[in-house]
RNA sequence: GACUUGGUAGCUCAGCUGGUAGAGCAACGCCCUUUUAAGGCGUGGGUCCUGGGUUCGAGCCCCAGCCAAGUCACCA
């Protein structure tokens, strides 16, 4: 293991406090009675409250000034600036608890407990003066250090934030230690699904569970991850959606079923897609996709107030406004509205013309479902920025949405788009299961056509339809796209903890062990270590005279003058493999 | 998957036509009792992402890789 110096230094403070019979990391229960949030929101000093408060966080910064200190204790709520005094806080004759463990043991990123009473220093900032202090938890890695000041005027700025996107999201728990925002962004989330959820329970609707390890995938176009069960031998996949299990449970006699699901699907990663994402899925017995535009609506309008207090959200340079009714179009009408063409009557061959004439790359796996989405999603979808409906989608790129009641070429399905991107998708669901099959069998074929997201034929699900499923309305909504919205995001990565990256890569360092079998003595292990010897391949590639030469110079240059220099034969052992006599 | 940009101290970043690596914060030592990006004086700290190449000499130039971000493609 490689330590930094100051790695090395906190390891060091660790084993002194131990020294000094203070536990670094003590079991016992620490209770606090109060949040820093509280104190400073509850705090007045013509009432003299918060006399007797416990709270207990981080250190994230120290200004000592001799025989006083101030310092900054984060808890989960936010952080309070504390006013320690030696002689309060070390009344007898022994200082070592401020002189010795605050000062010289304690550092930024350490858990500390501390007692004592609120007051106003001489600048106005509430703070807490301590009046005792218990060490909490040692922590061994230096945090980065944000700081924060503002100016005359009265403008926020921020030093050295902790921006790397990789490190962020490699080290998520650095990200929420250092970036307070970070953590209202995945409150919001928590705070958006609570809302959902209120709204649909409200409506009686029931929220289940259904299986993520499925023989077959079904219910979305996607490819899908594979996995295998040893005991039944056999090939199991990661869910692309749920959609066909929540049916199933409509036939089963359920009115209304929902779920939040992570689902998965093995495609490229990038700002708006992540391998595993949570999608909610609605069924509703007996309502139709018109009635279902409208629960969405108001769904979502509450989330926004719920959220913000308002309809209105920001995100990034635009506005948006949540509020009911939205903007409604056909597809057909849309694609009529932003390219001045219109494509309702047009067959396949005059579809894919119209679309080389658009500029848009198209390919003879594309049938026409595909092709007229294709132009949707060029020339319509990244300029719809208020929530807007789209409606009426081509029967071929909707194989589970009910035909539509009027026009046979047609489905019953819409989508609502905001900011330029699909944030649901809900049709009338098909209950023919005559139909269904058919479609399926379309899905078949344009798999052997090339289109490797084609749906597969699920027997199982038909035997279900066969049953009879009532008139059915489905809904799916993409959370991280939502949320994203909803926290002015611009990135999936900063609305989930810990988004999918490429492993680390992992130098294997030999251990001190290795080193000792290899014949080094443990104490000139570091030498070893500083001429970047670094695993006992390196060391055997070595050439012994230069090596010696080498470690005895390092050795002068480390100042280890307790440390005896080996032997040229000592040296040529380990190089060799043989163990020195 | 393609293109563009980036990877230098614990963190944020400099680093000239190629000449043996710098700042601020953090750390360490000393001073300091209401400070607040606290301050003052001093000290240490680097596999310049990795591996090749060119060169007397590479953080810098060339080639190949790794990782990330951004744009595009597929999708939600």
């Amino acid at each position: 293991m490689f330590l930094s110096e100051q790695e090395i230094i906190r390891r060091q403070a660790r084993e002194e406090l131990m020294k000094l019979g203070i536990e670094p990391y003590p079991s016992a229960l620490f209770e606090v009675n109060t949040t820093t949030e509280e104190i400073k929101r509850d705090f007045d000093e013509a009432k003299g409250n918060f006399k007797d408060v416990v709270i207990a966080g981080r250190i994230m910064s120290r200004r000592i000034m001799g025989s006083a200190s101030f310092a900054e204790i984060q808890d989960a709520s936010g952080r309070l600036q504390v006013y320690l005094r030696r002689d309060d806080i070390c009344p007898g004759e022994d200082k070592s608890l401020y002189n010795t463990v605050f000062k010289k043991l304690l550092d930024i990123g350490d858990f500390i407990g501390v007692k004592g009473y609120v007051f106003k220093t001489q600048t106005g900032e509430i703070s807490l003066y301590v009046t005792s202090l218990t060490v909490l938890t040692k922590s061994l890695k230096p945090l980065p250090i944000v700081k924060e000041a503002v100016d005359e005027r009265g403008e926020k700025k921020t030093y050295d934030a902790f921006t790397d996107p990789e490190q962020r999201y490699r080290q998520r728990y650095v990200d929420l230690i250092v970036n307070p925002q970070v953590k209202d962004t995945f409150i919001k989330r928590t705070q958006l699904t609570n809302s959902m959820r209120q709204y649909l329970n409200n409506k009686g609707y029931l929220e289940v569970e259904t299986p993520i390890l499925q023989p077959l995938y079904g219910g979305a176009a996607a490819r899908p991850f594979k996995t295998y069960h040893n005991t039944l031998d056999m090939t199991l996949y990661l869910r692309i959606a749920n959609e066909l299990y929540l049916k199933r449970l409509i036939v089963g006699g359920f009115d209304g079923v929902y779920e939040f699901s992570k689902d998965f699907r093995n495609e490229g990663m990038s700002r708006f897609h992540n391998p595993e994402f949570t999608q909610i899925e609605l069924y509703v017995a007996y309502k139709d996709y018109k009635w279902m535009m409208e629960l969405v609506e108001e769904m979502l309008e509450k989330v926004a107030l719920d959220l913000h207090g308002t309809t209105k959200v920001q995100v990034g340079e635009n506005v948006i406004d949540f509020k009911r009714p939205w903007k409604r179009f056909t597809m057909f009408e849309a694609i009529e509205h932003f390219t001045g063409i219109d494509i309702s009557q047009m067959d396949e061959v005059q579809l894919r013309g119209t679309a080389e004439q658009l500029e848009i790359p198209v390919d003879d796996t594309m049938g026409k479902g595909k092709l007229i989405d294709e132009i949707f999603g060029e020339k319509c979808e990244p300029n719809l920025i208020q929530p807007t409906f789209i409606t009426d989608y081509p029967v071929e790129m909707s194989p589970l949405a009910k035909r539509h009641r009027d026009k046979p070429e047609l489905v019953e399905r819409f989508e609502a788009i905001c900011n330029g991107k699909e944030i649901c998708n809900a049709f009338s669901e098909l209950n023919d299961p005559i139909d269904q099959r058919k479609r399926f069998e379309e899905q078949l074929e344009l798999g052997k056509r090339g289109d490797d997201e084609a749906m597969v034929l699920d027997e199982d699900f038909l035997r279900a339809l066969e049953y009879g499923m009532p008139p059915t309305a489905g809904l799916g909504i993409g959370i991280d796209r939502l949320s994203m919205i909803m926290t002015n995001s611009s990135s999936i990565q900063d609305v989930l903890f810990f988004p999918q990256m490429k492993p680390e890569k992992k130098v294997v360092y030999a251990s001190n062990q290795d080193y000792v079998d290899a014949g080094v003595r443990e104490e000139l292990i570091p030498v070893l270590h500083k001429l970047g010897v670094l695993t006992i391949e390196e060391l055997r590639q070595r050439e012994p005279n230069k090596l010696f030469n080498d470690v005895c110079g390092m050795r002068k240059k480390l100042k280890l003058k307790e440390v005896k220099n080996p032997t040229l034969d000592e040296v040529s052992s380990w190089v060799e493999g043989q163990p020195a006599e």
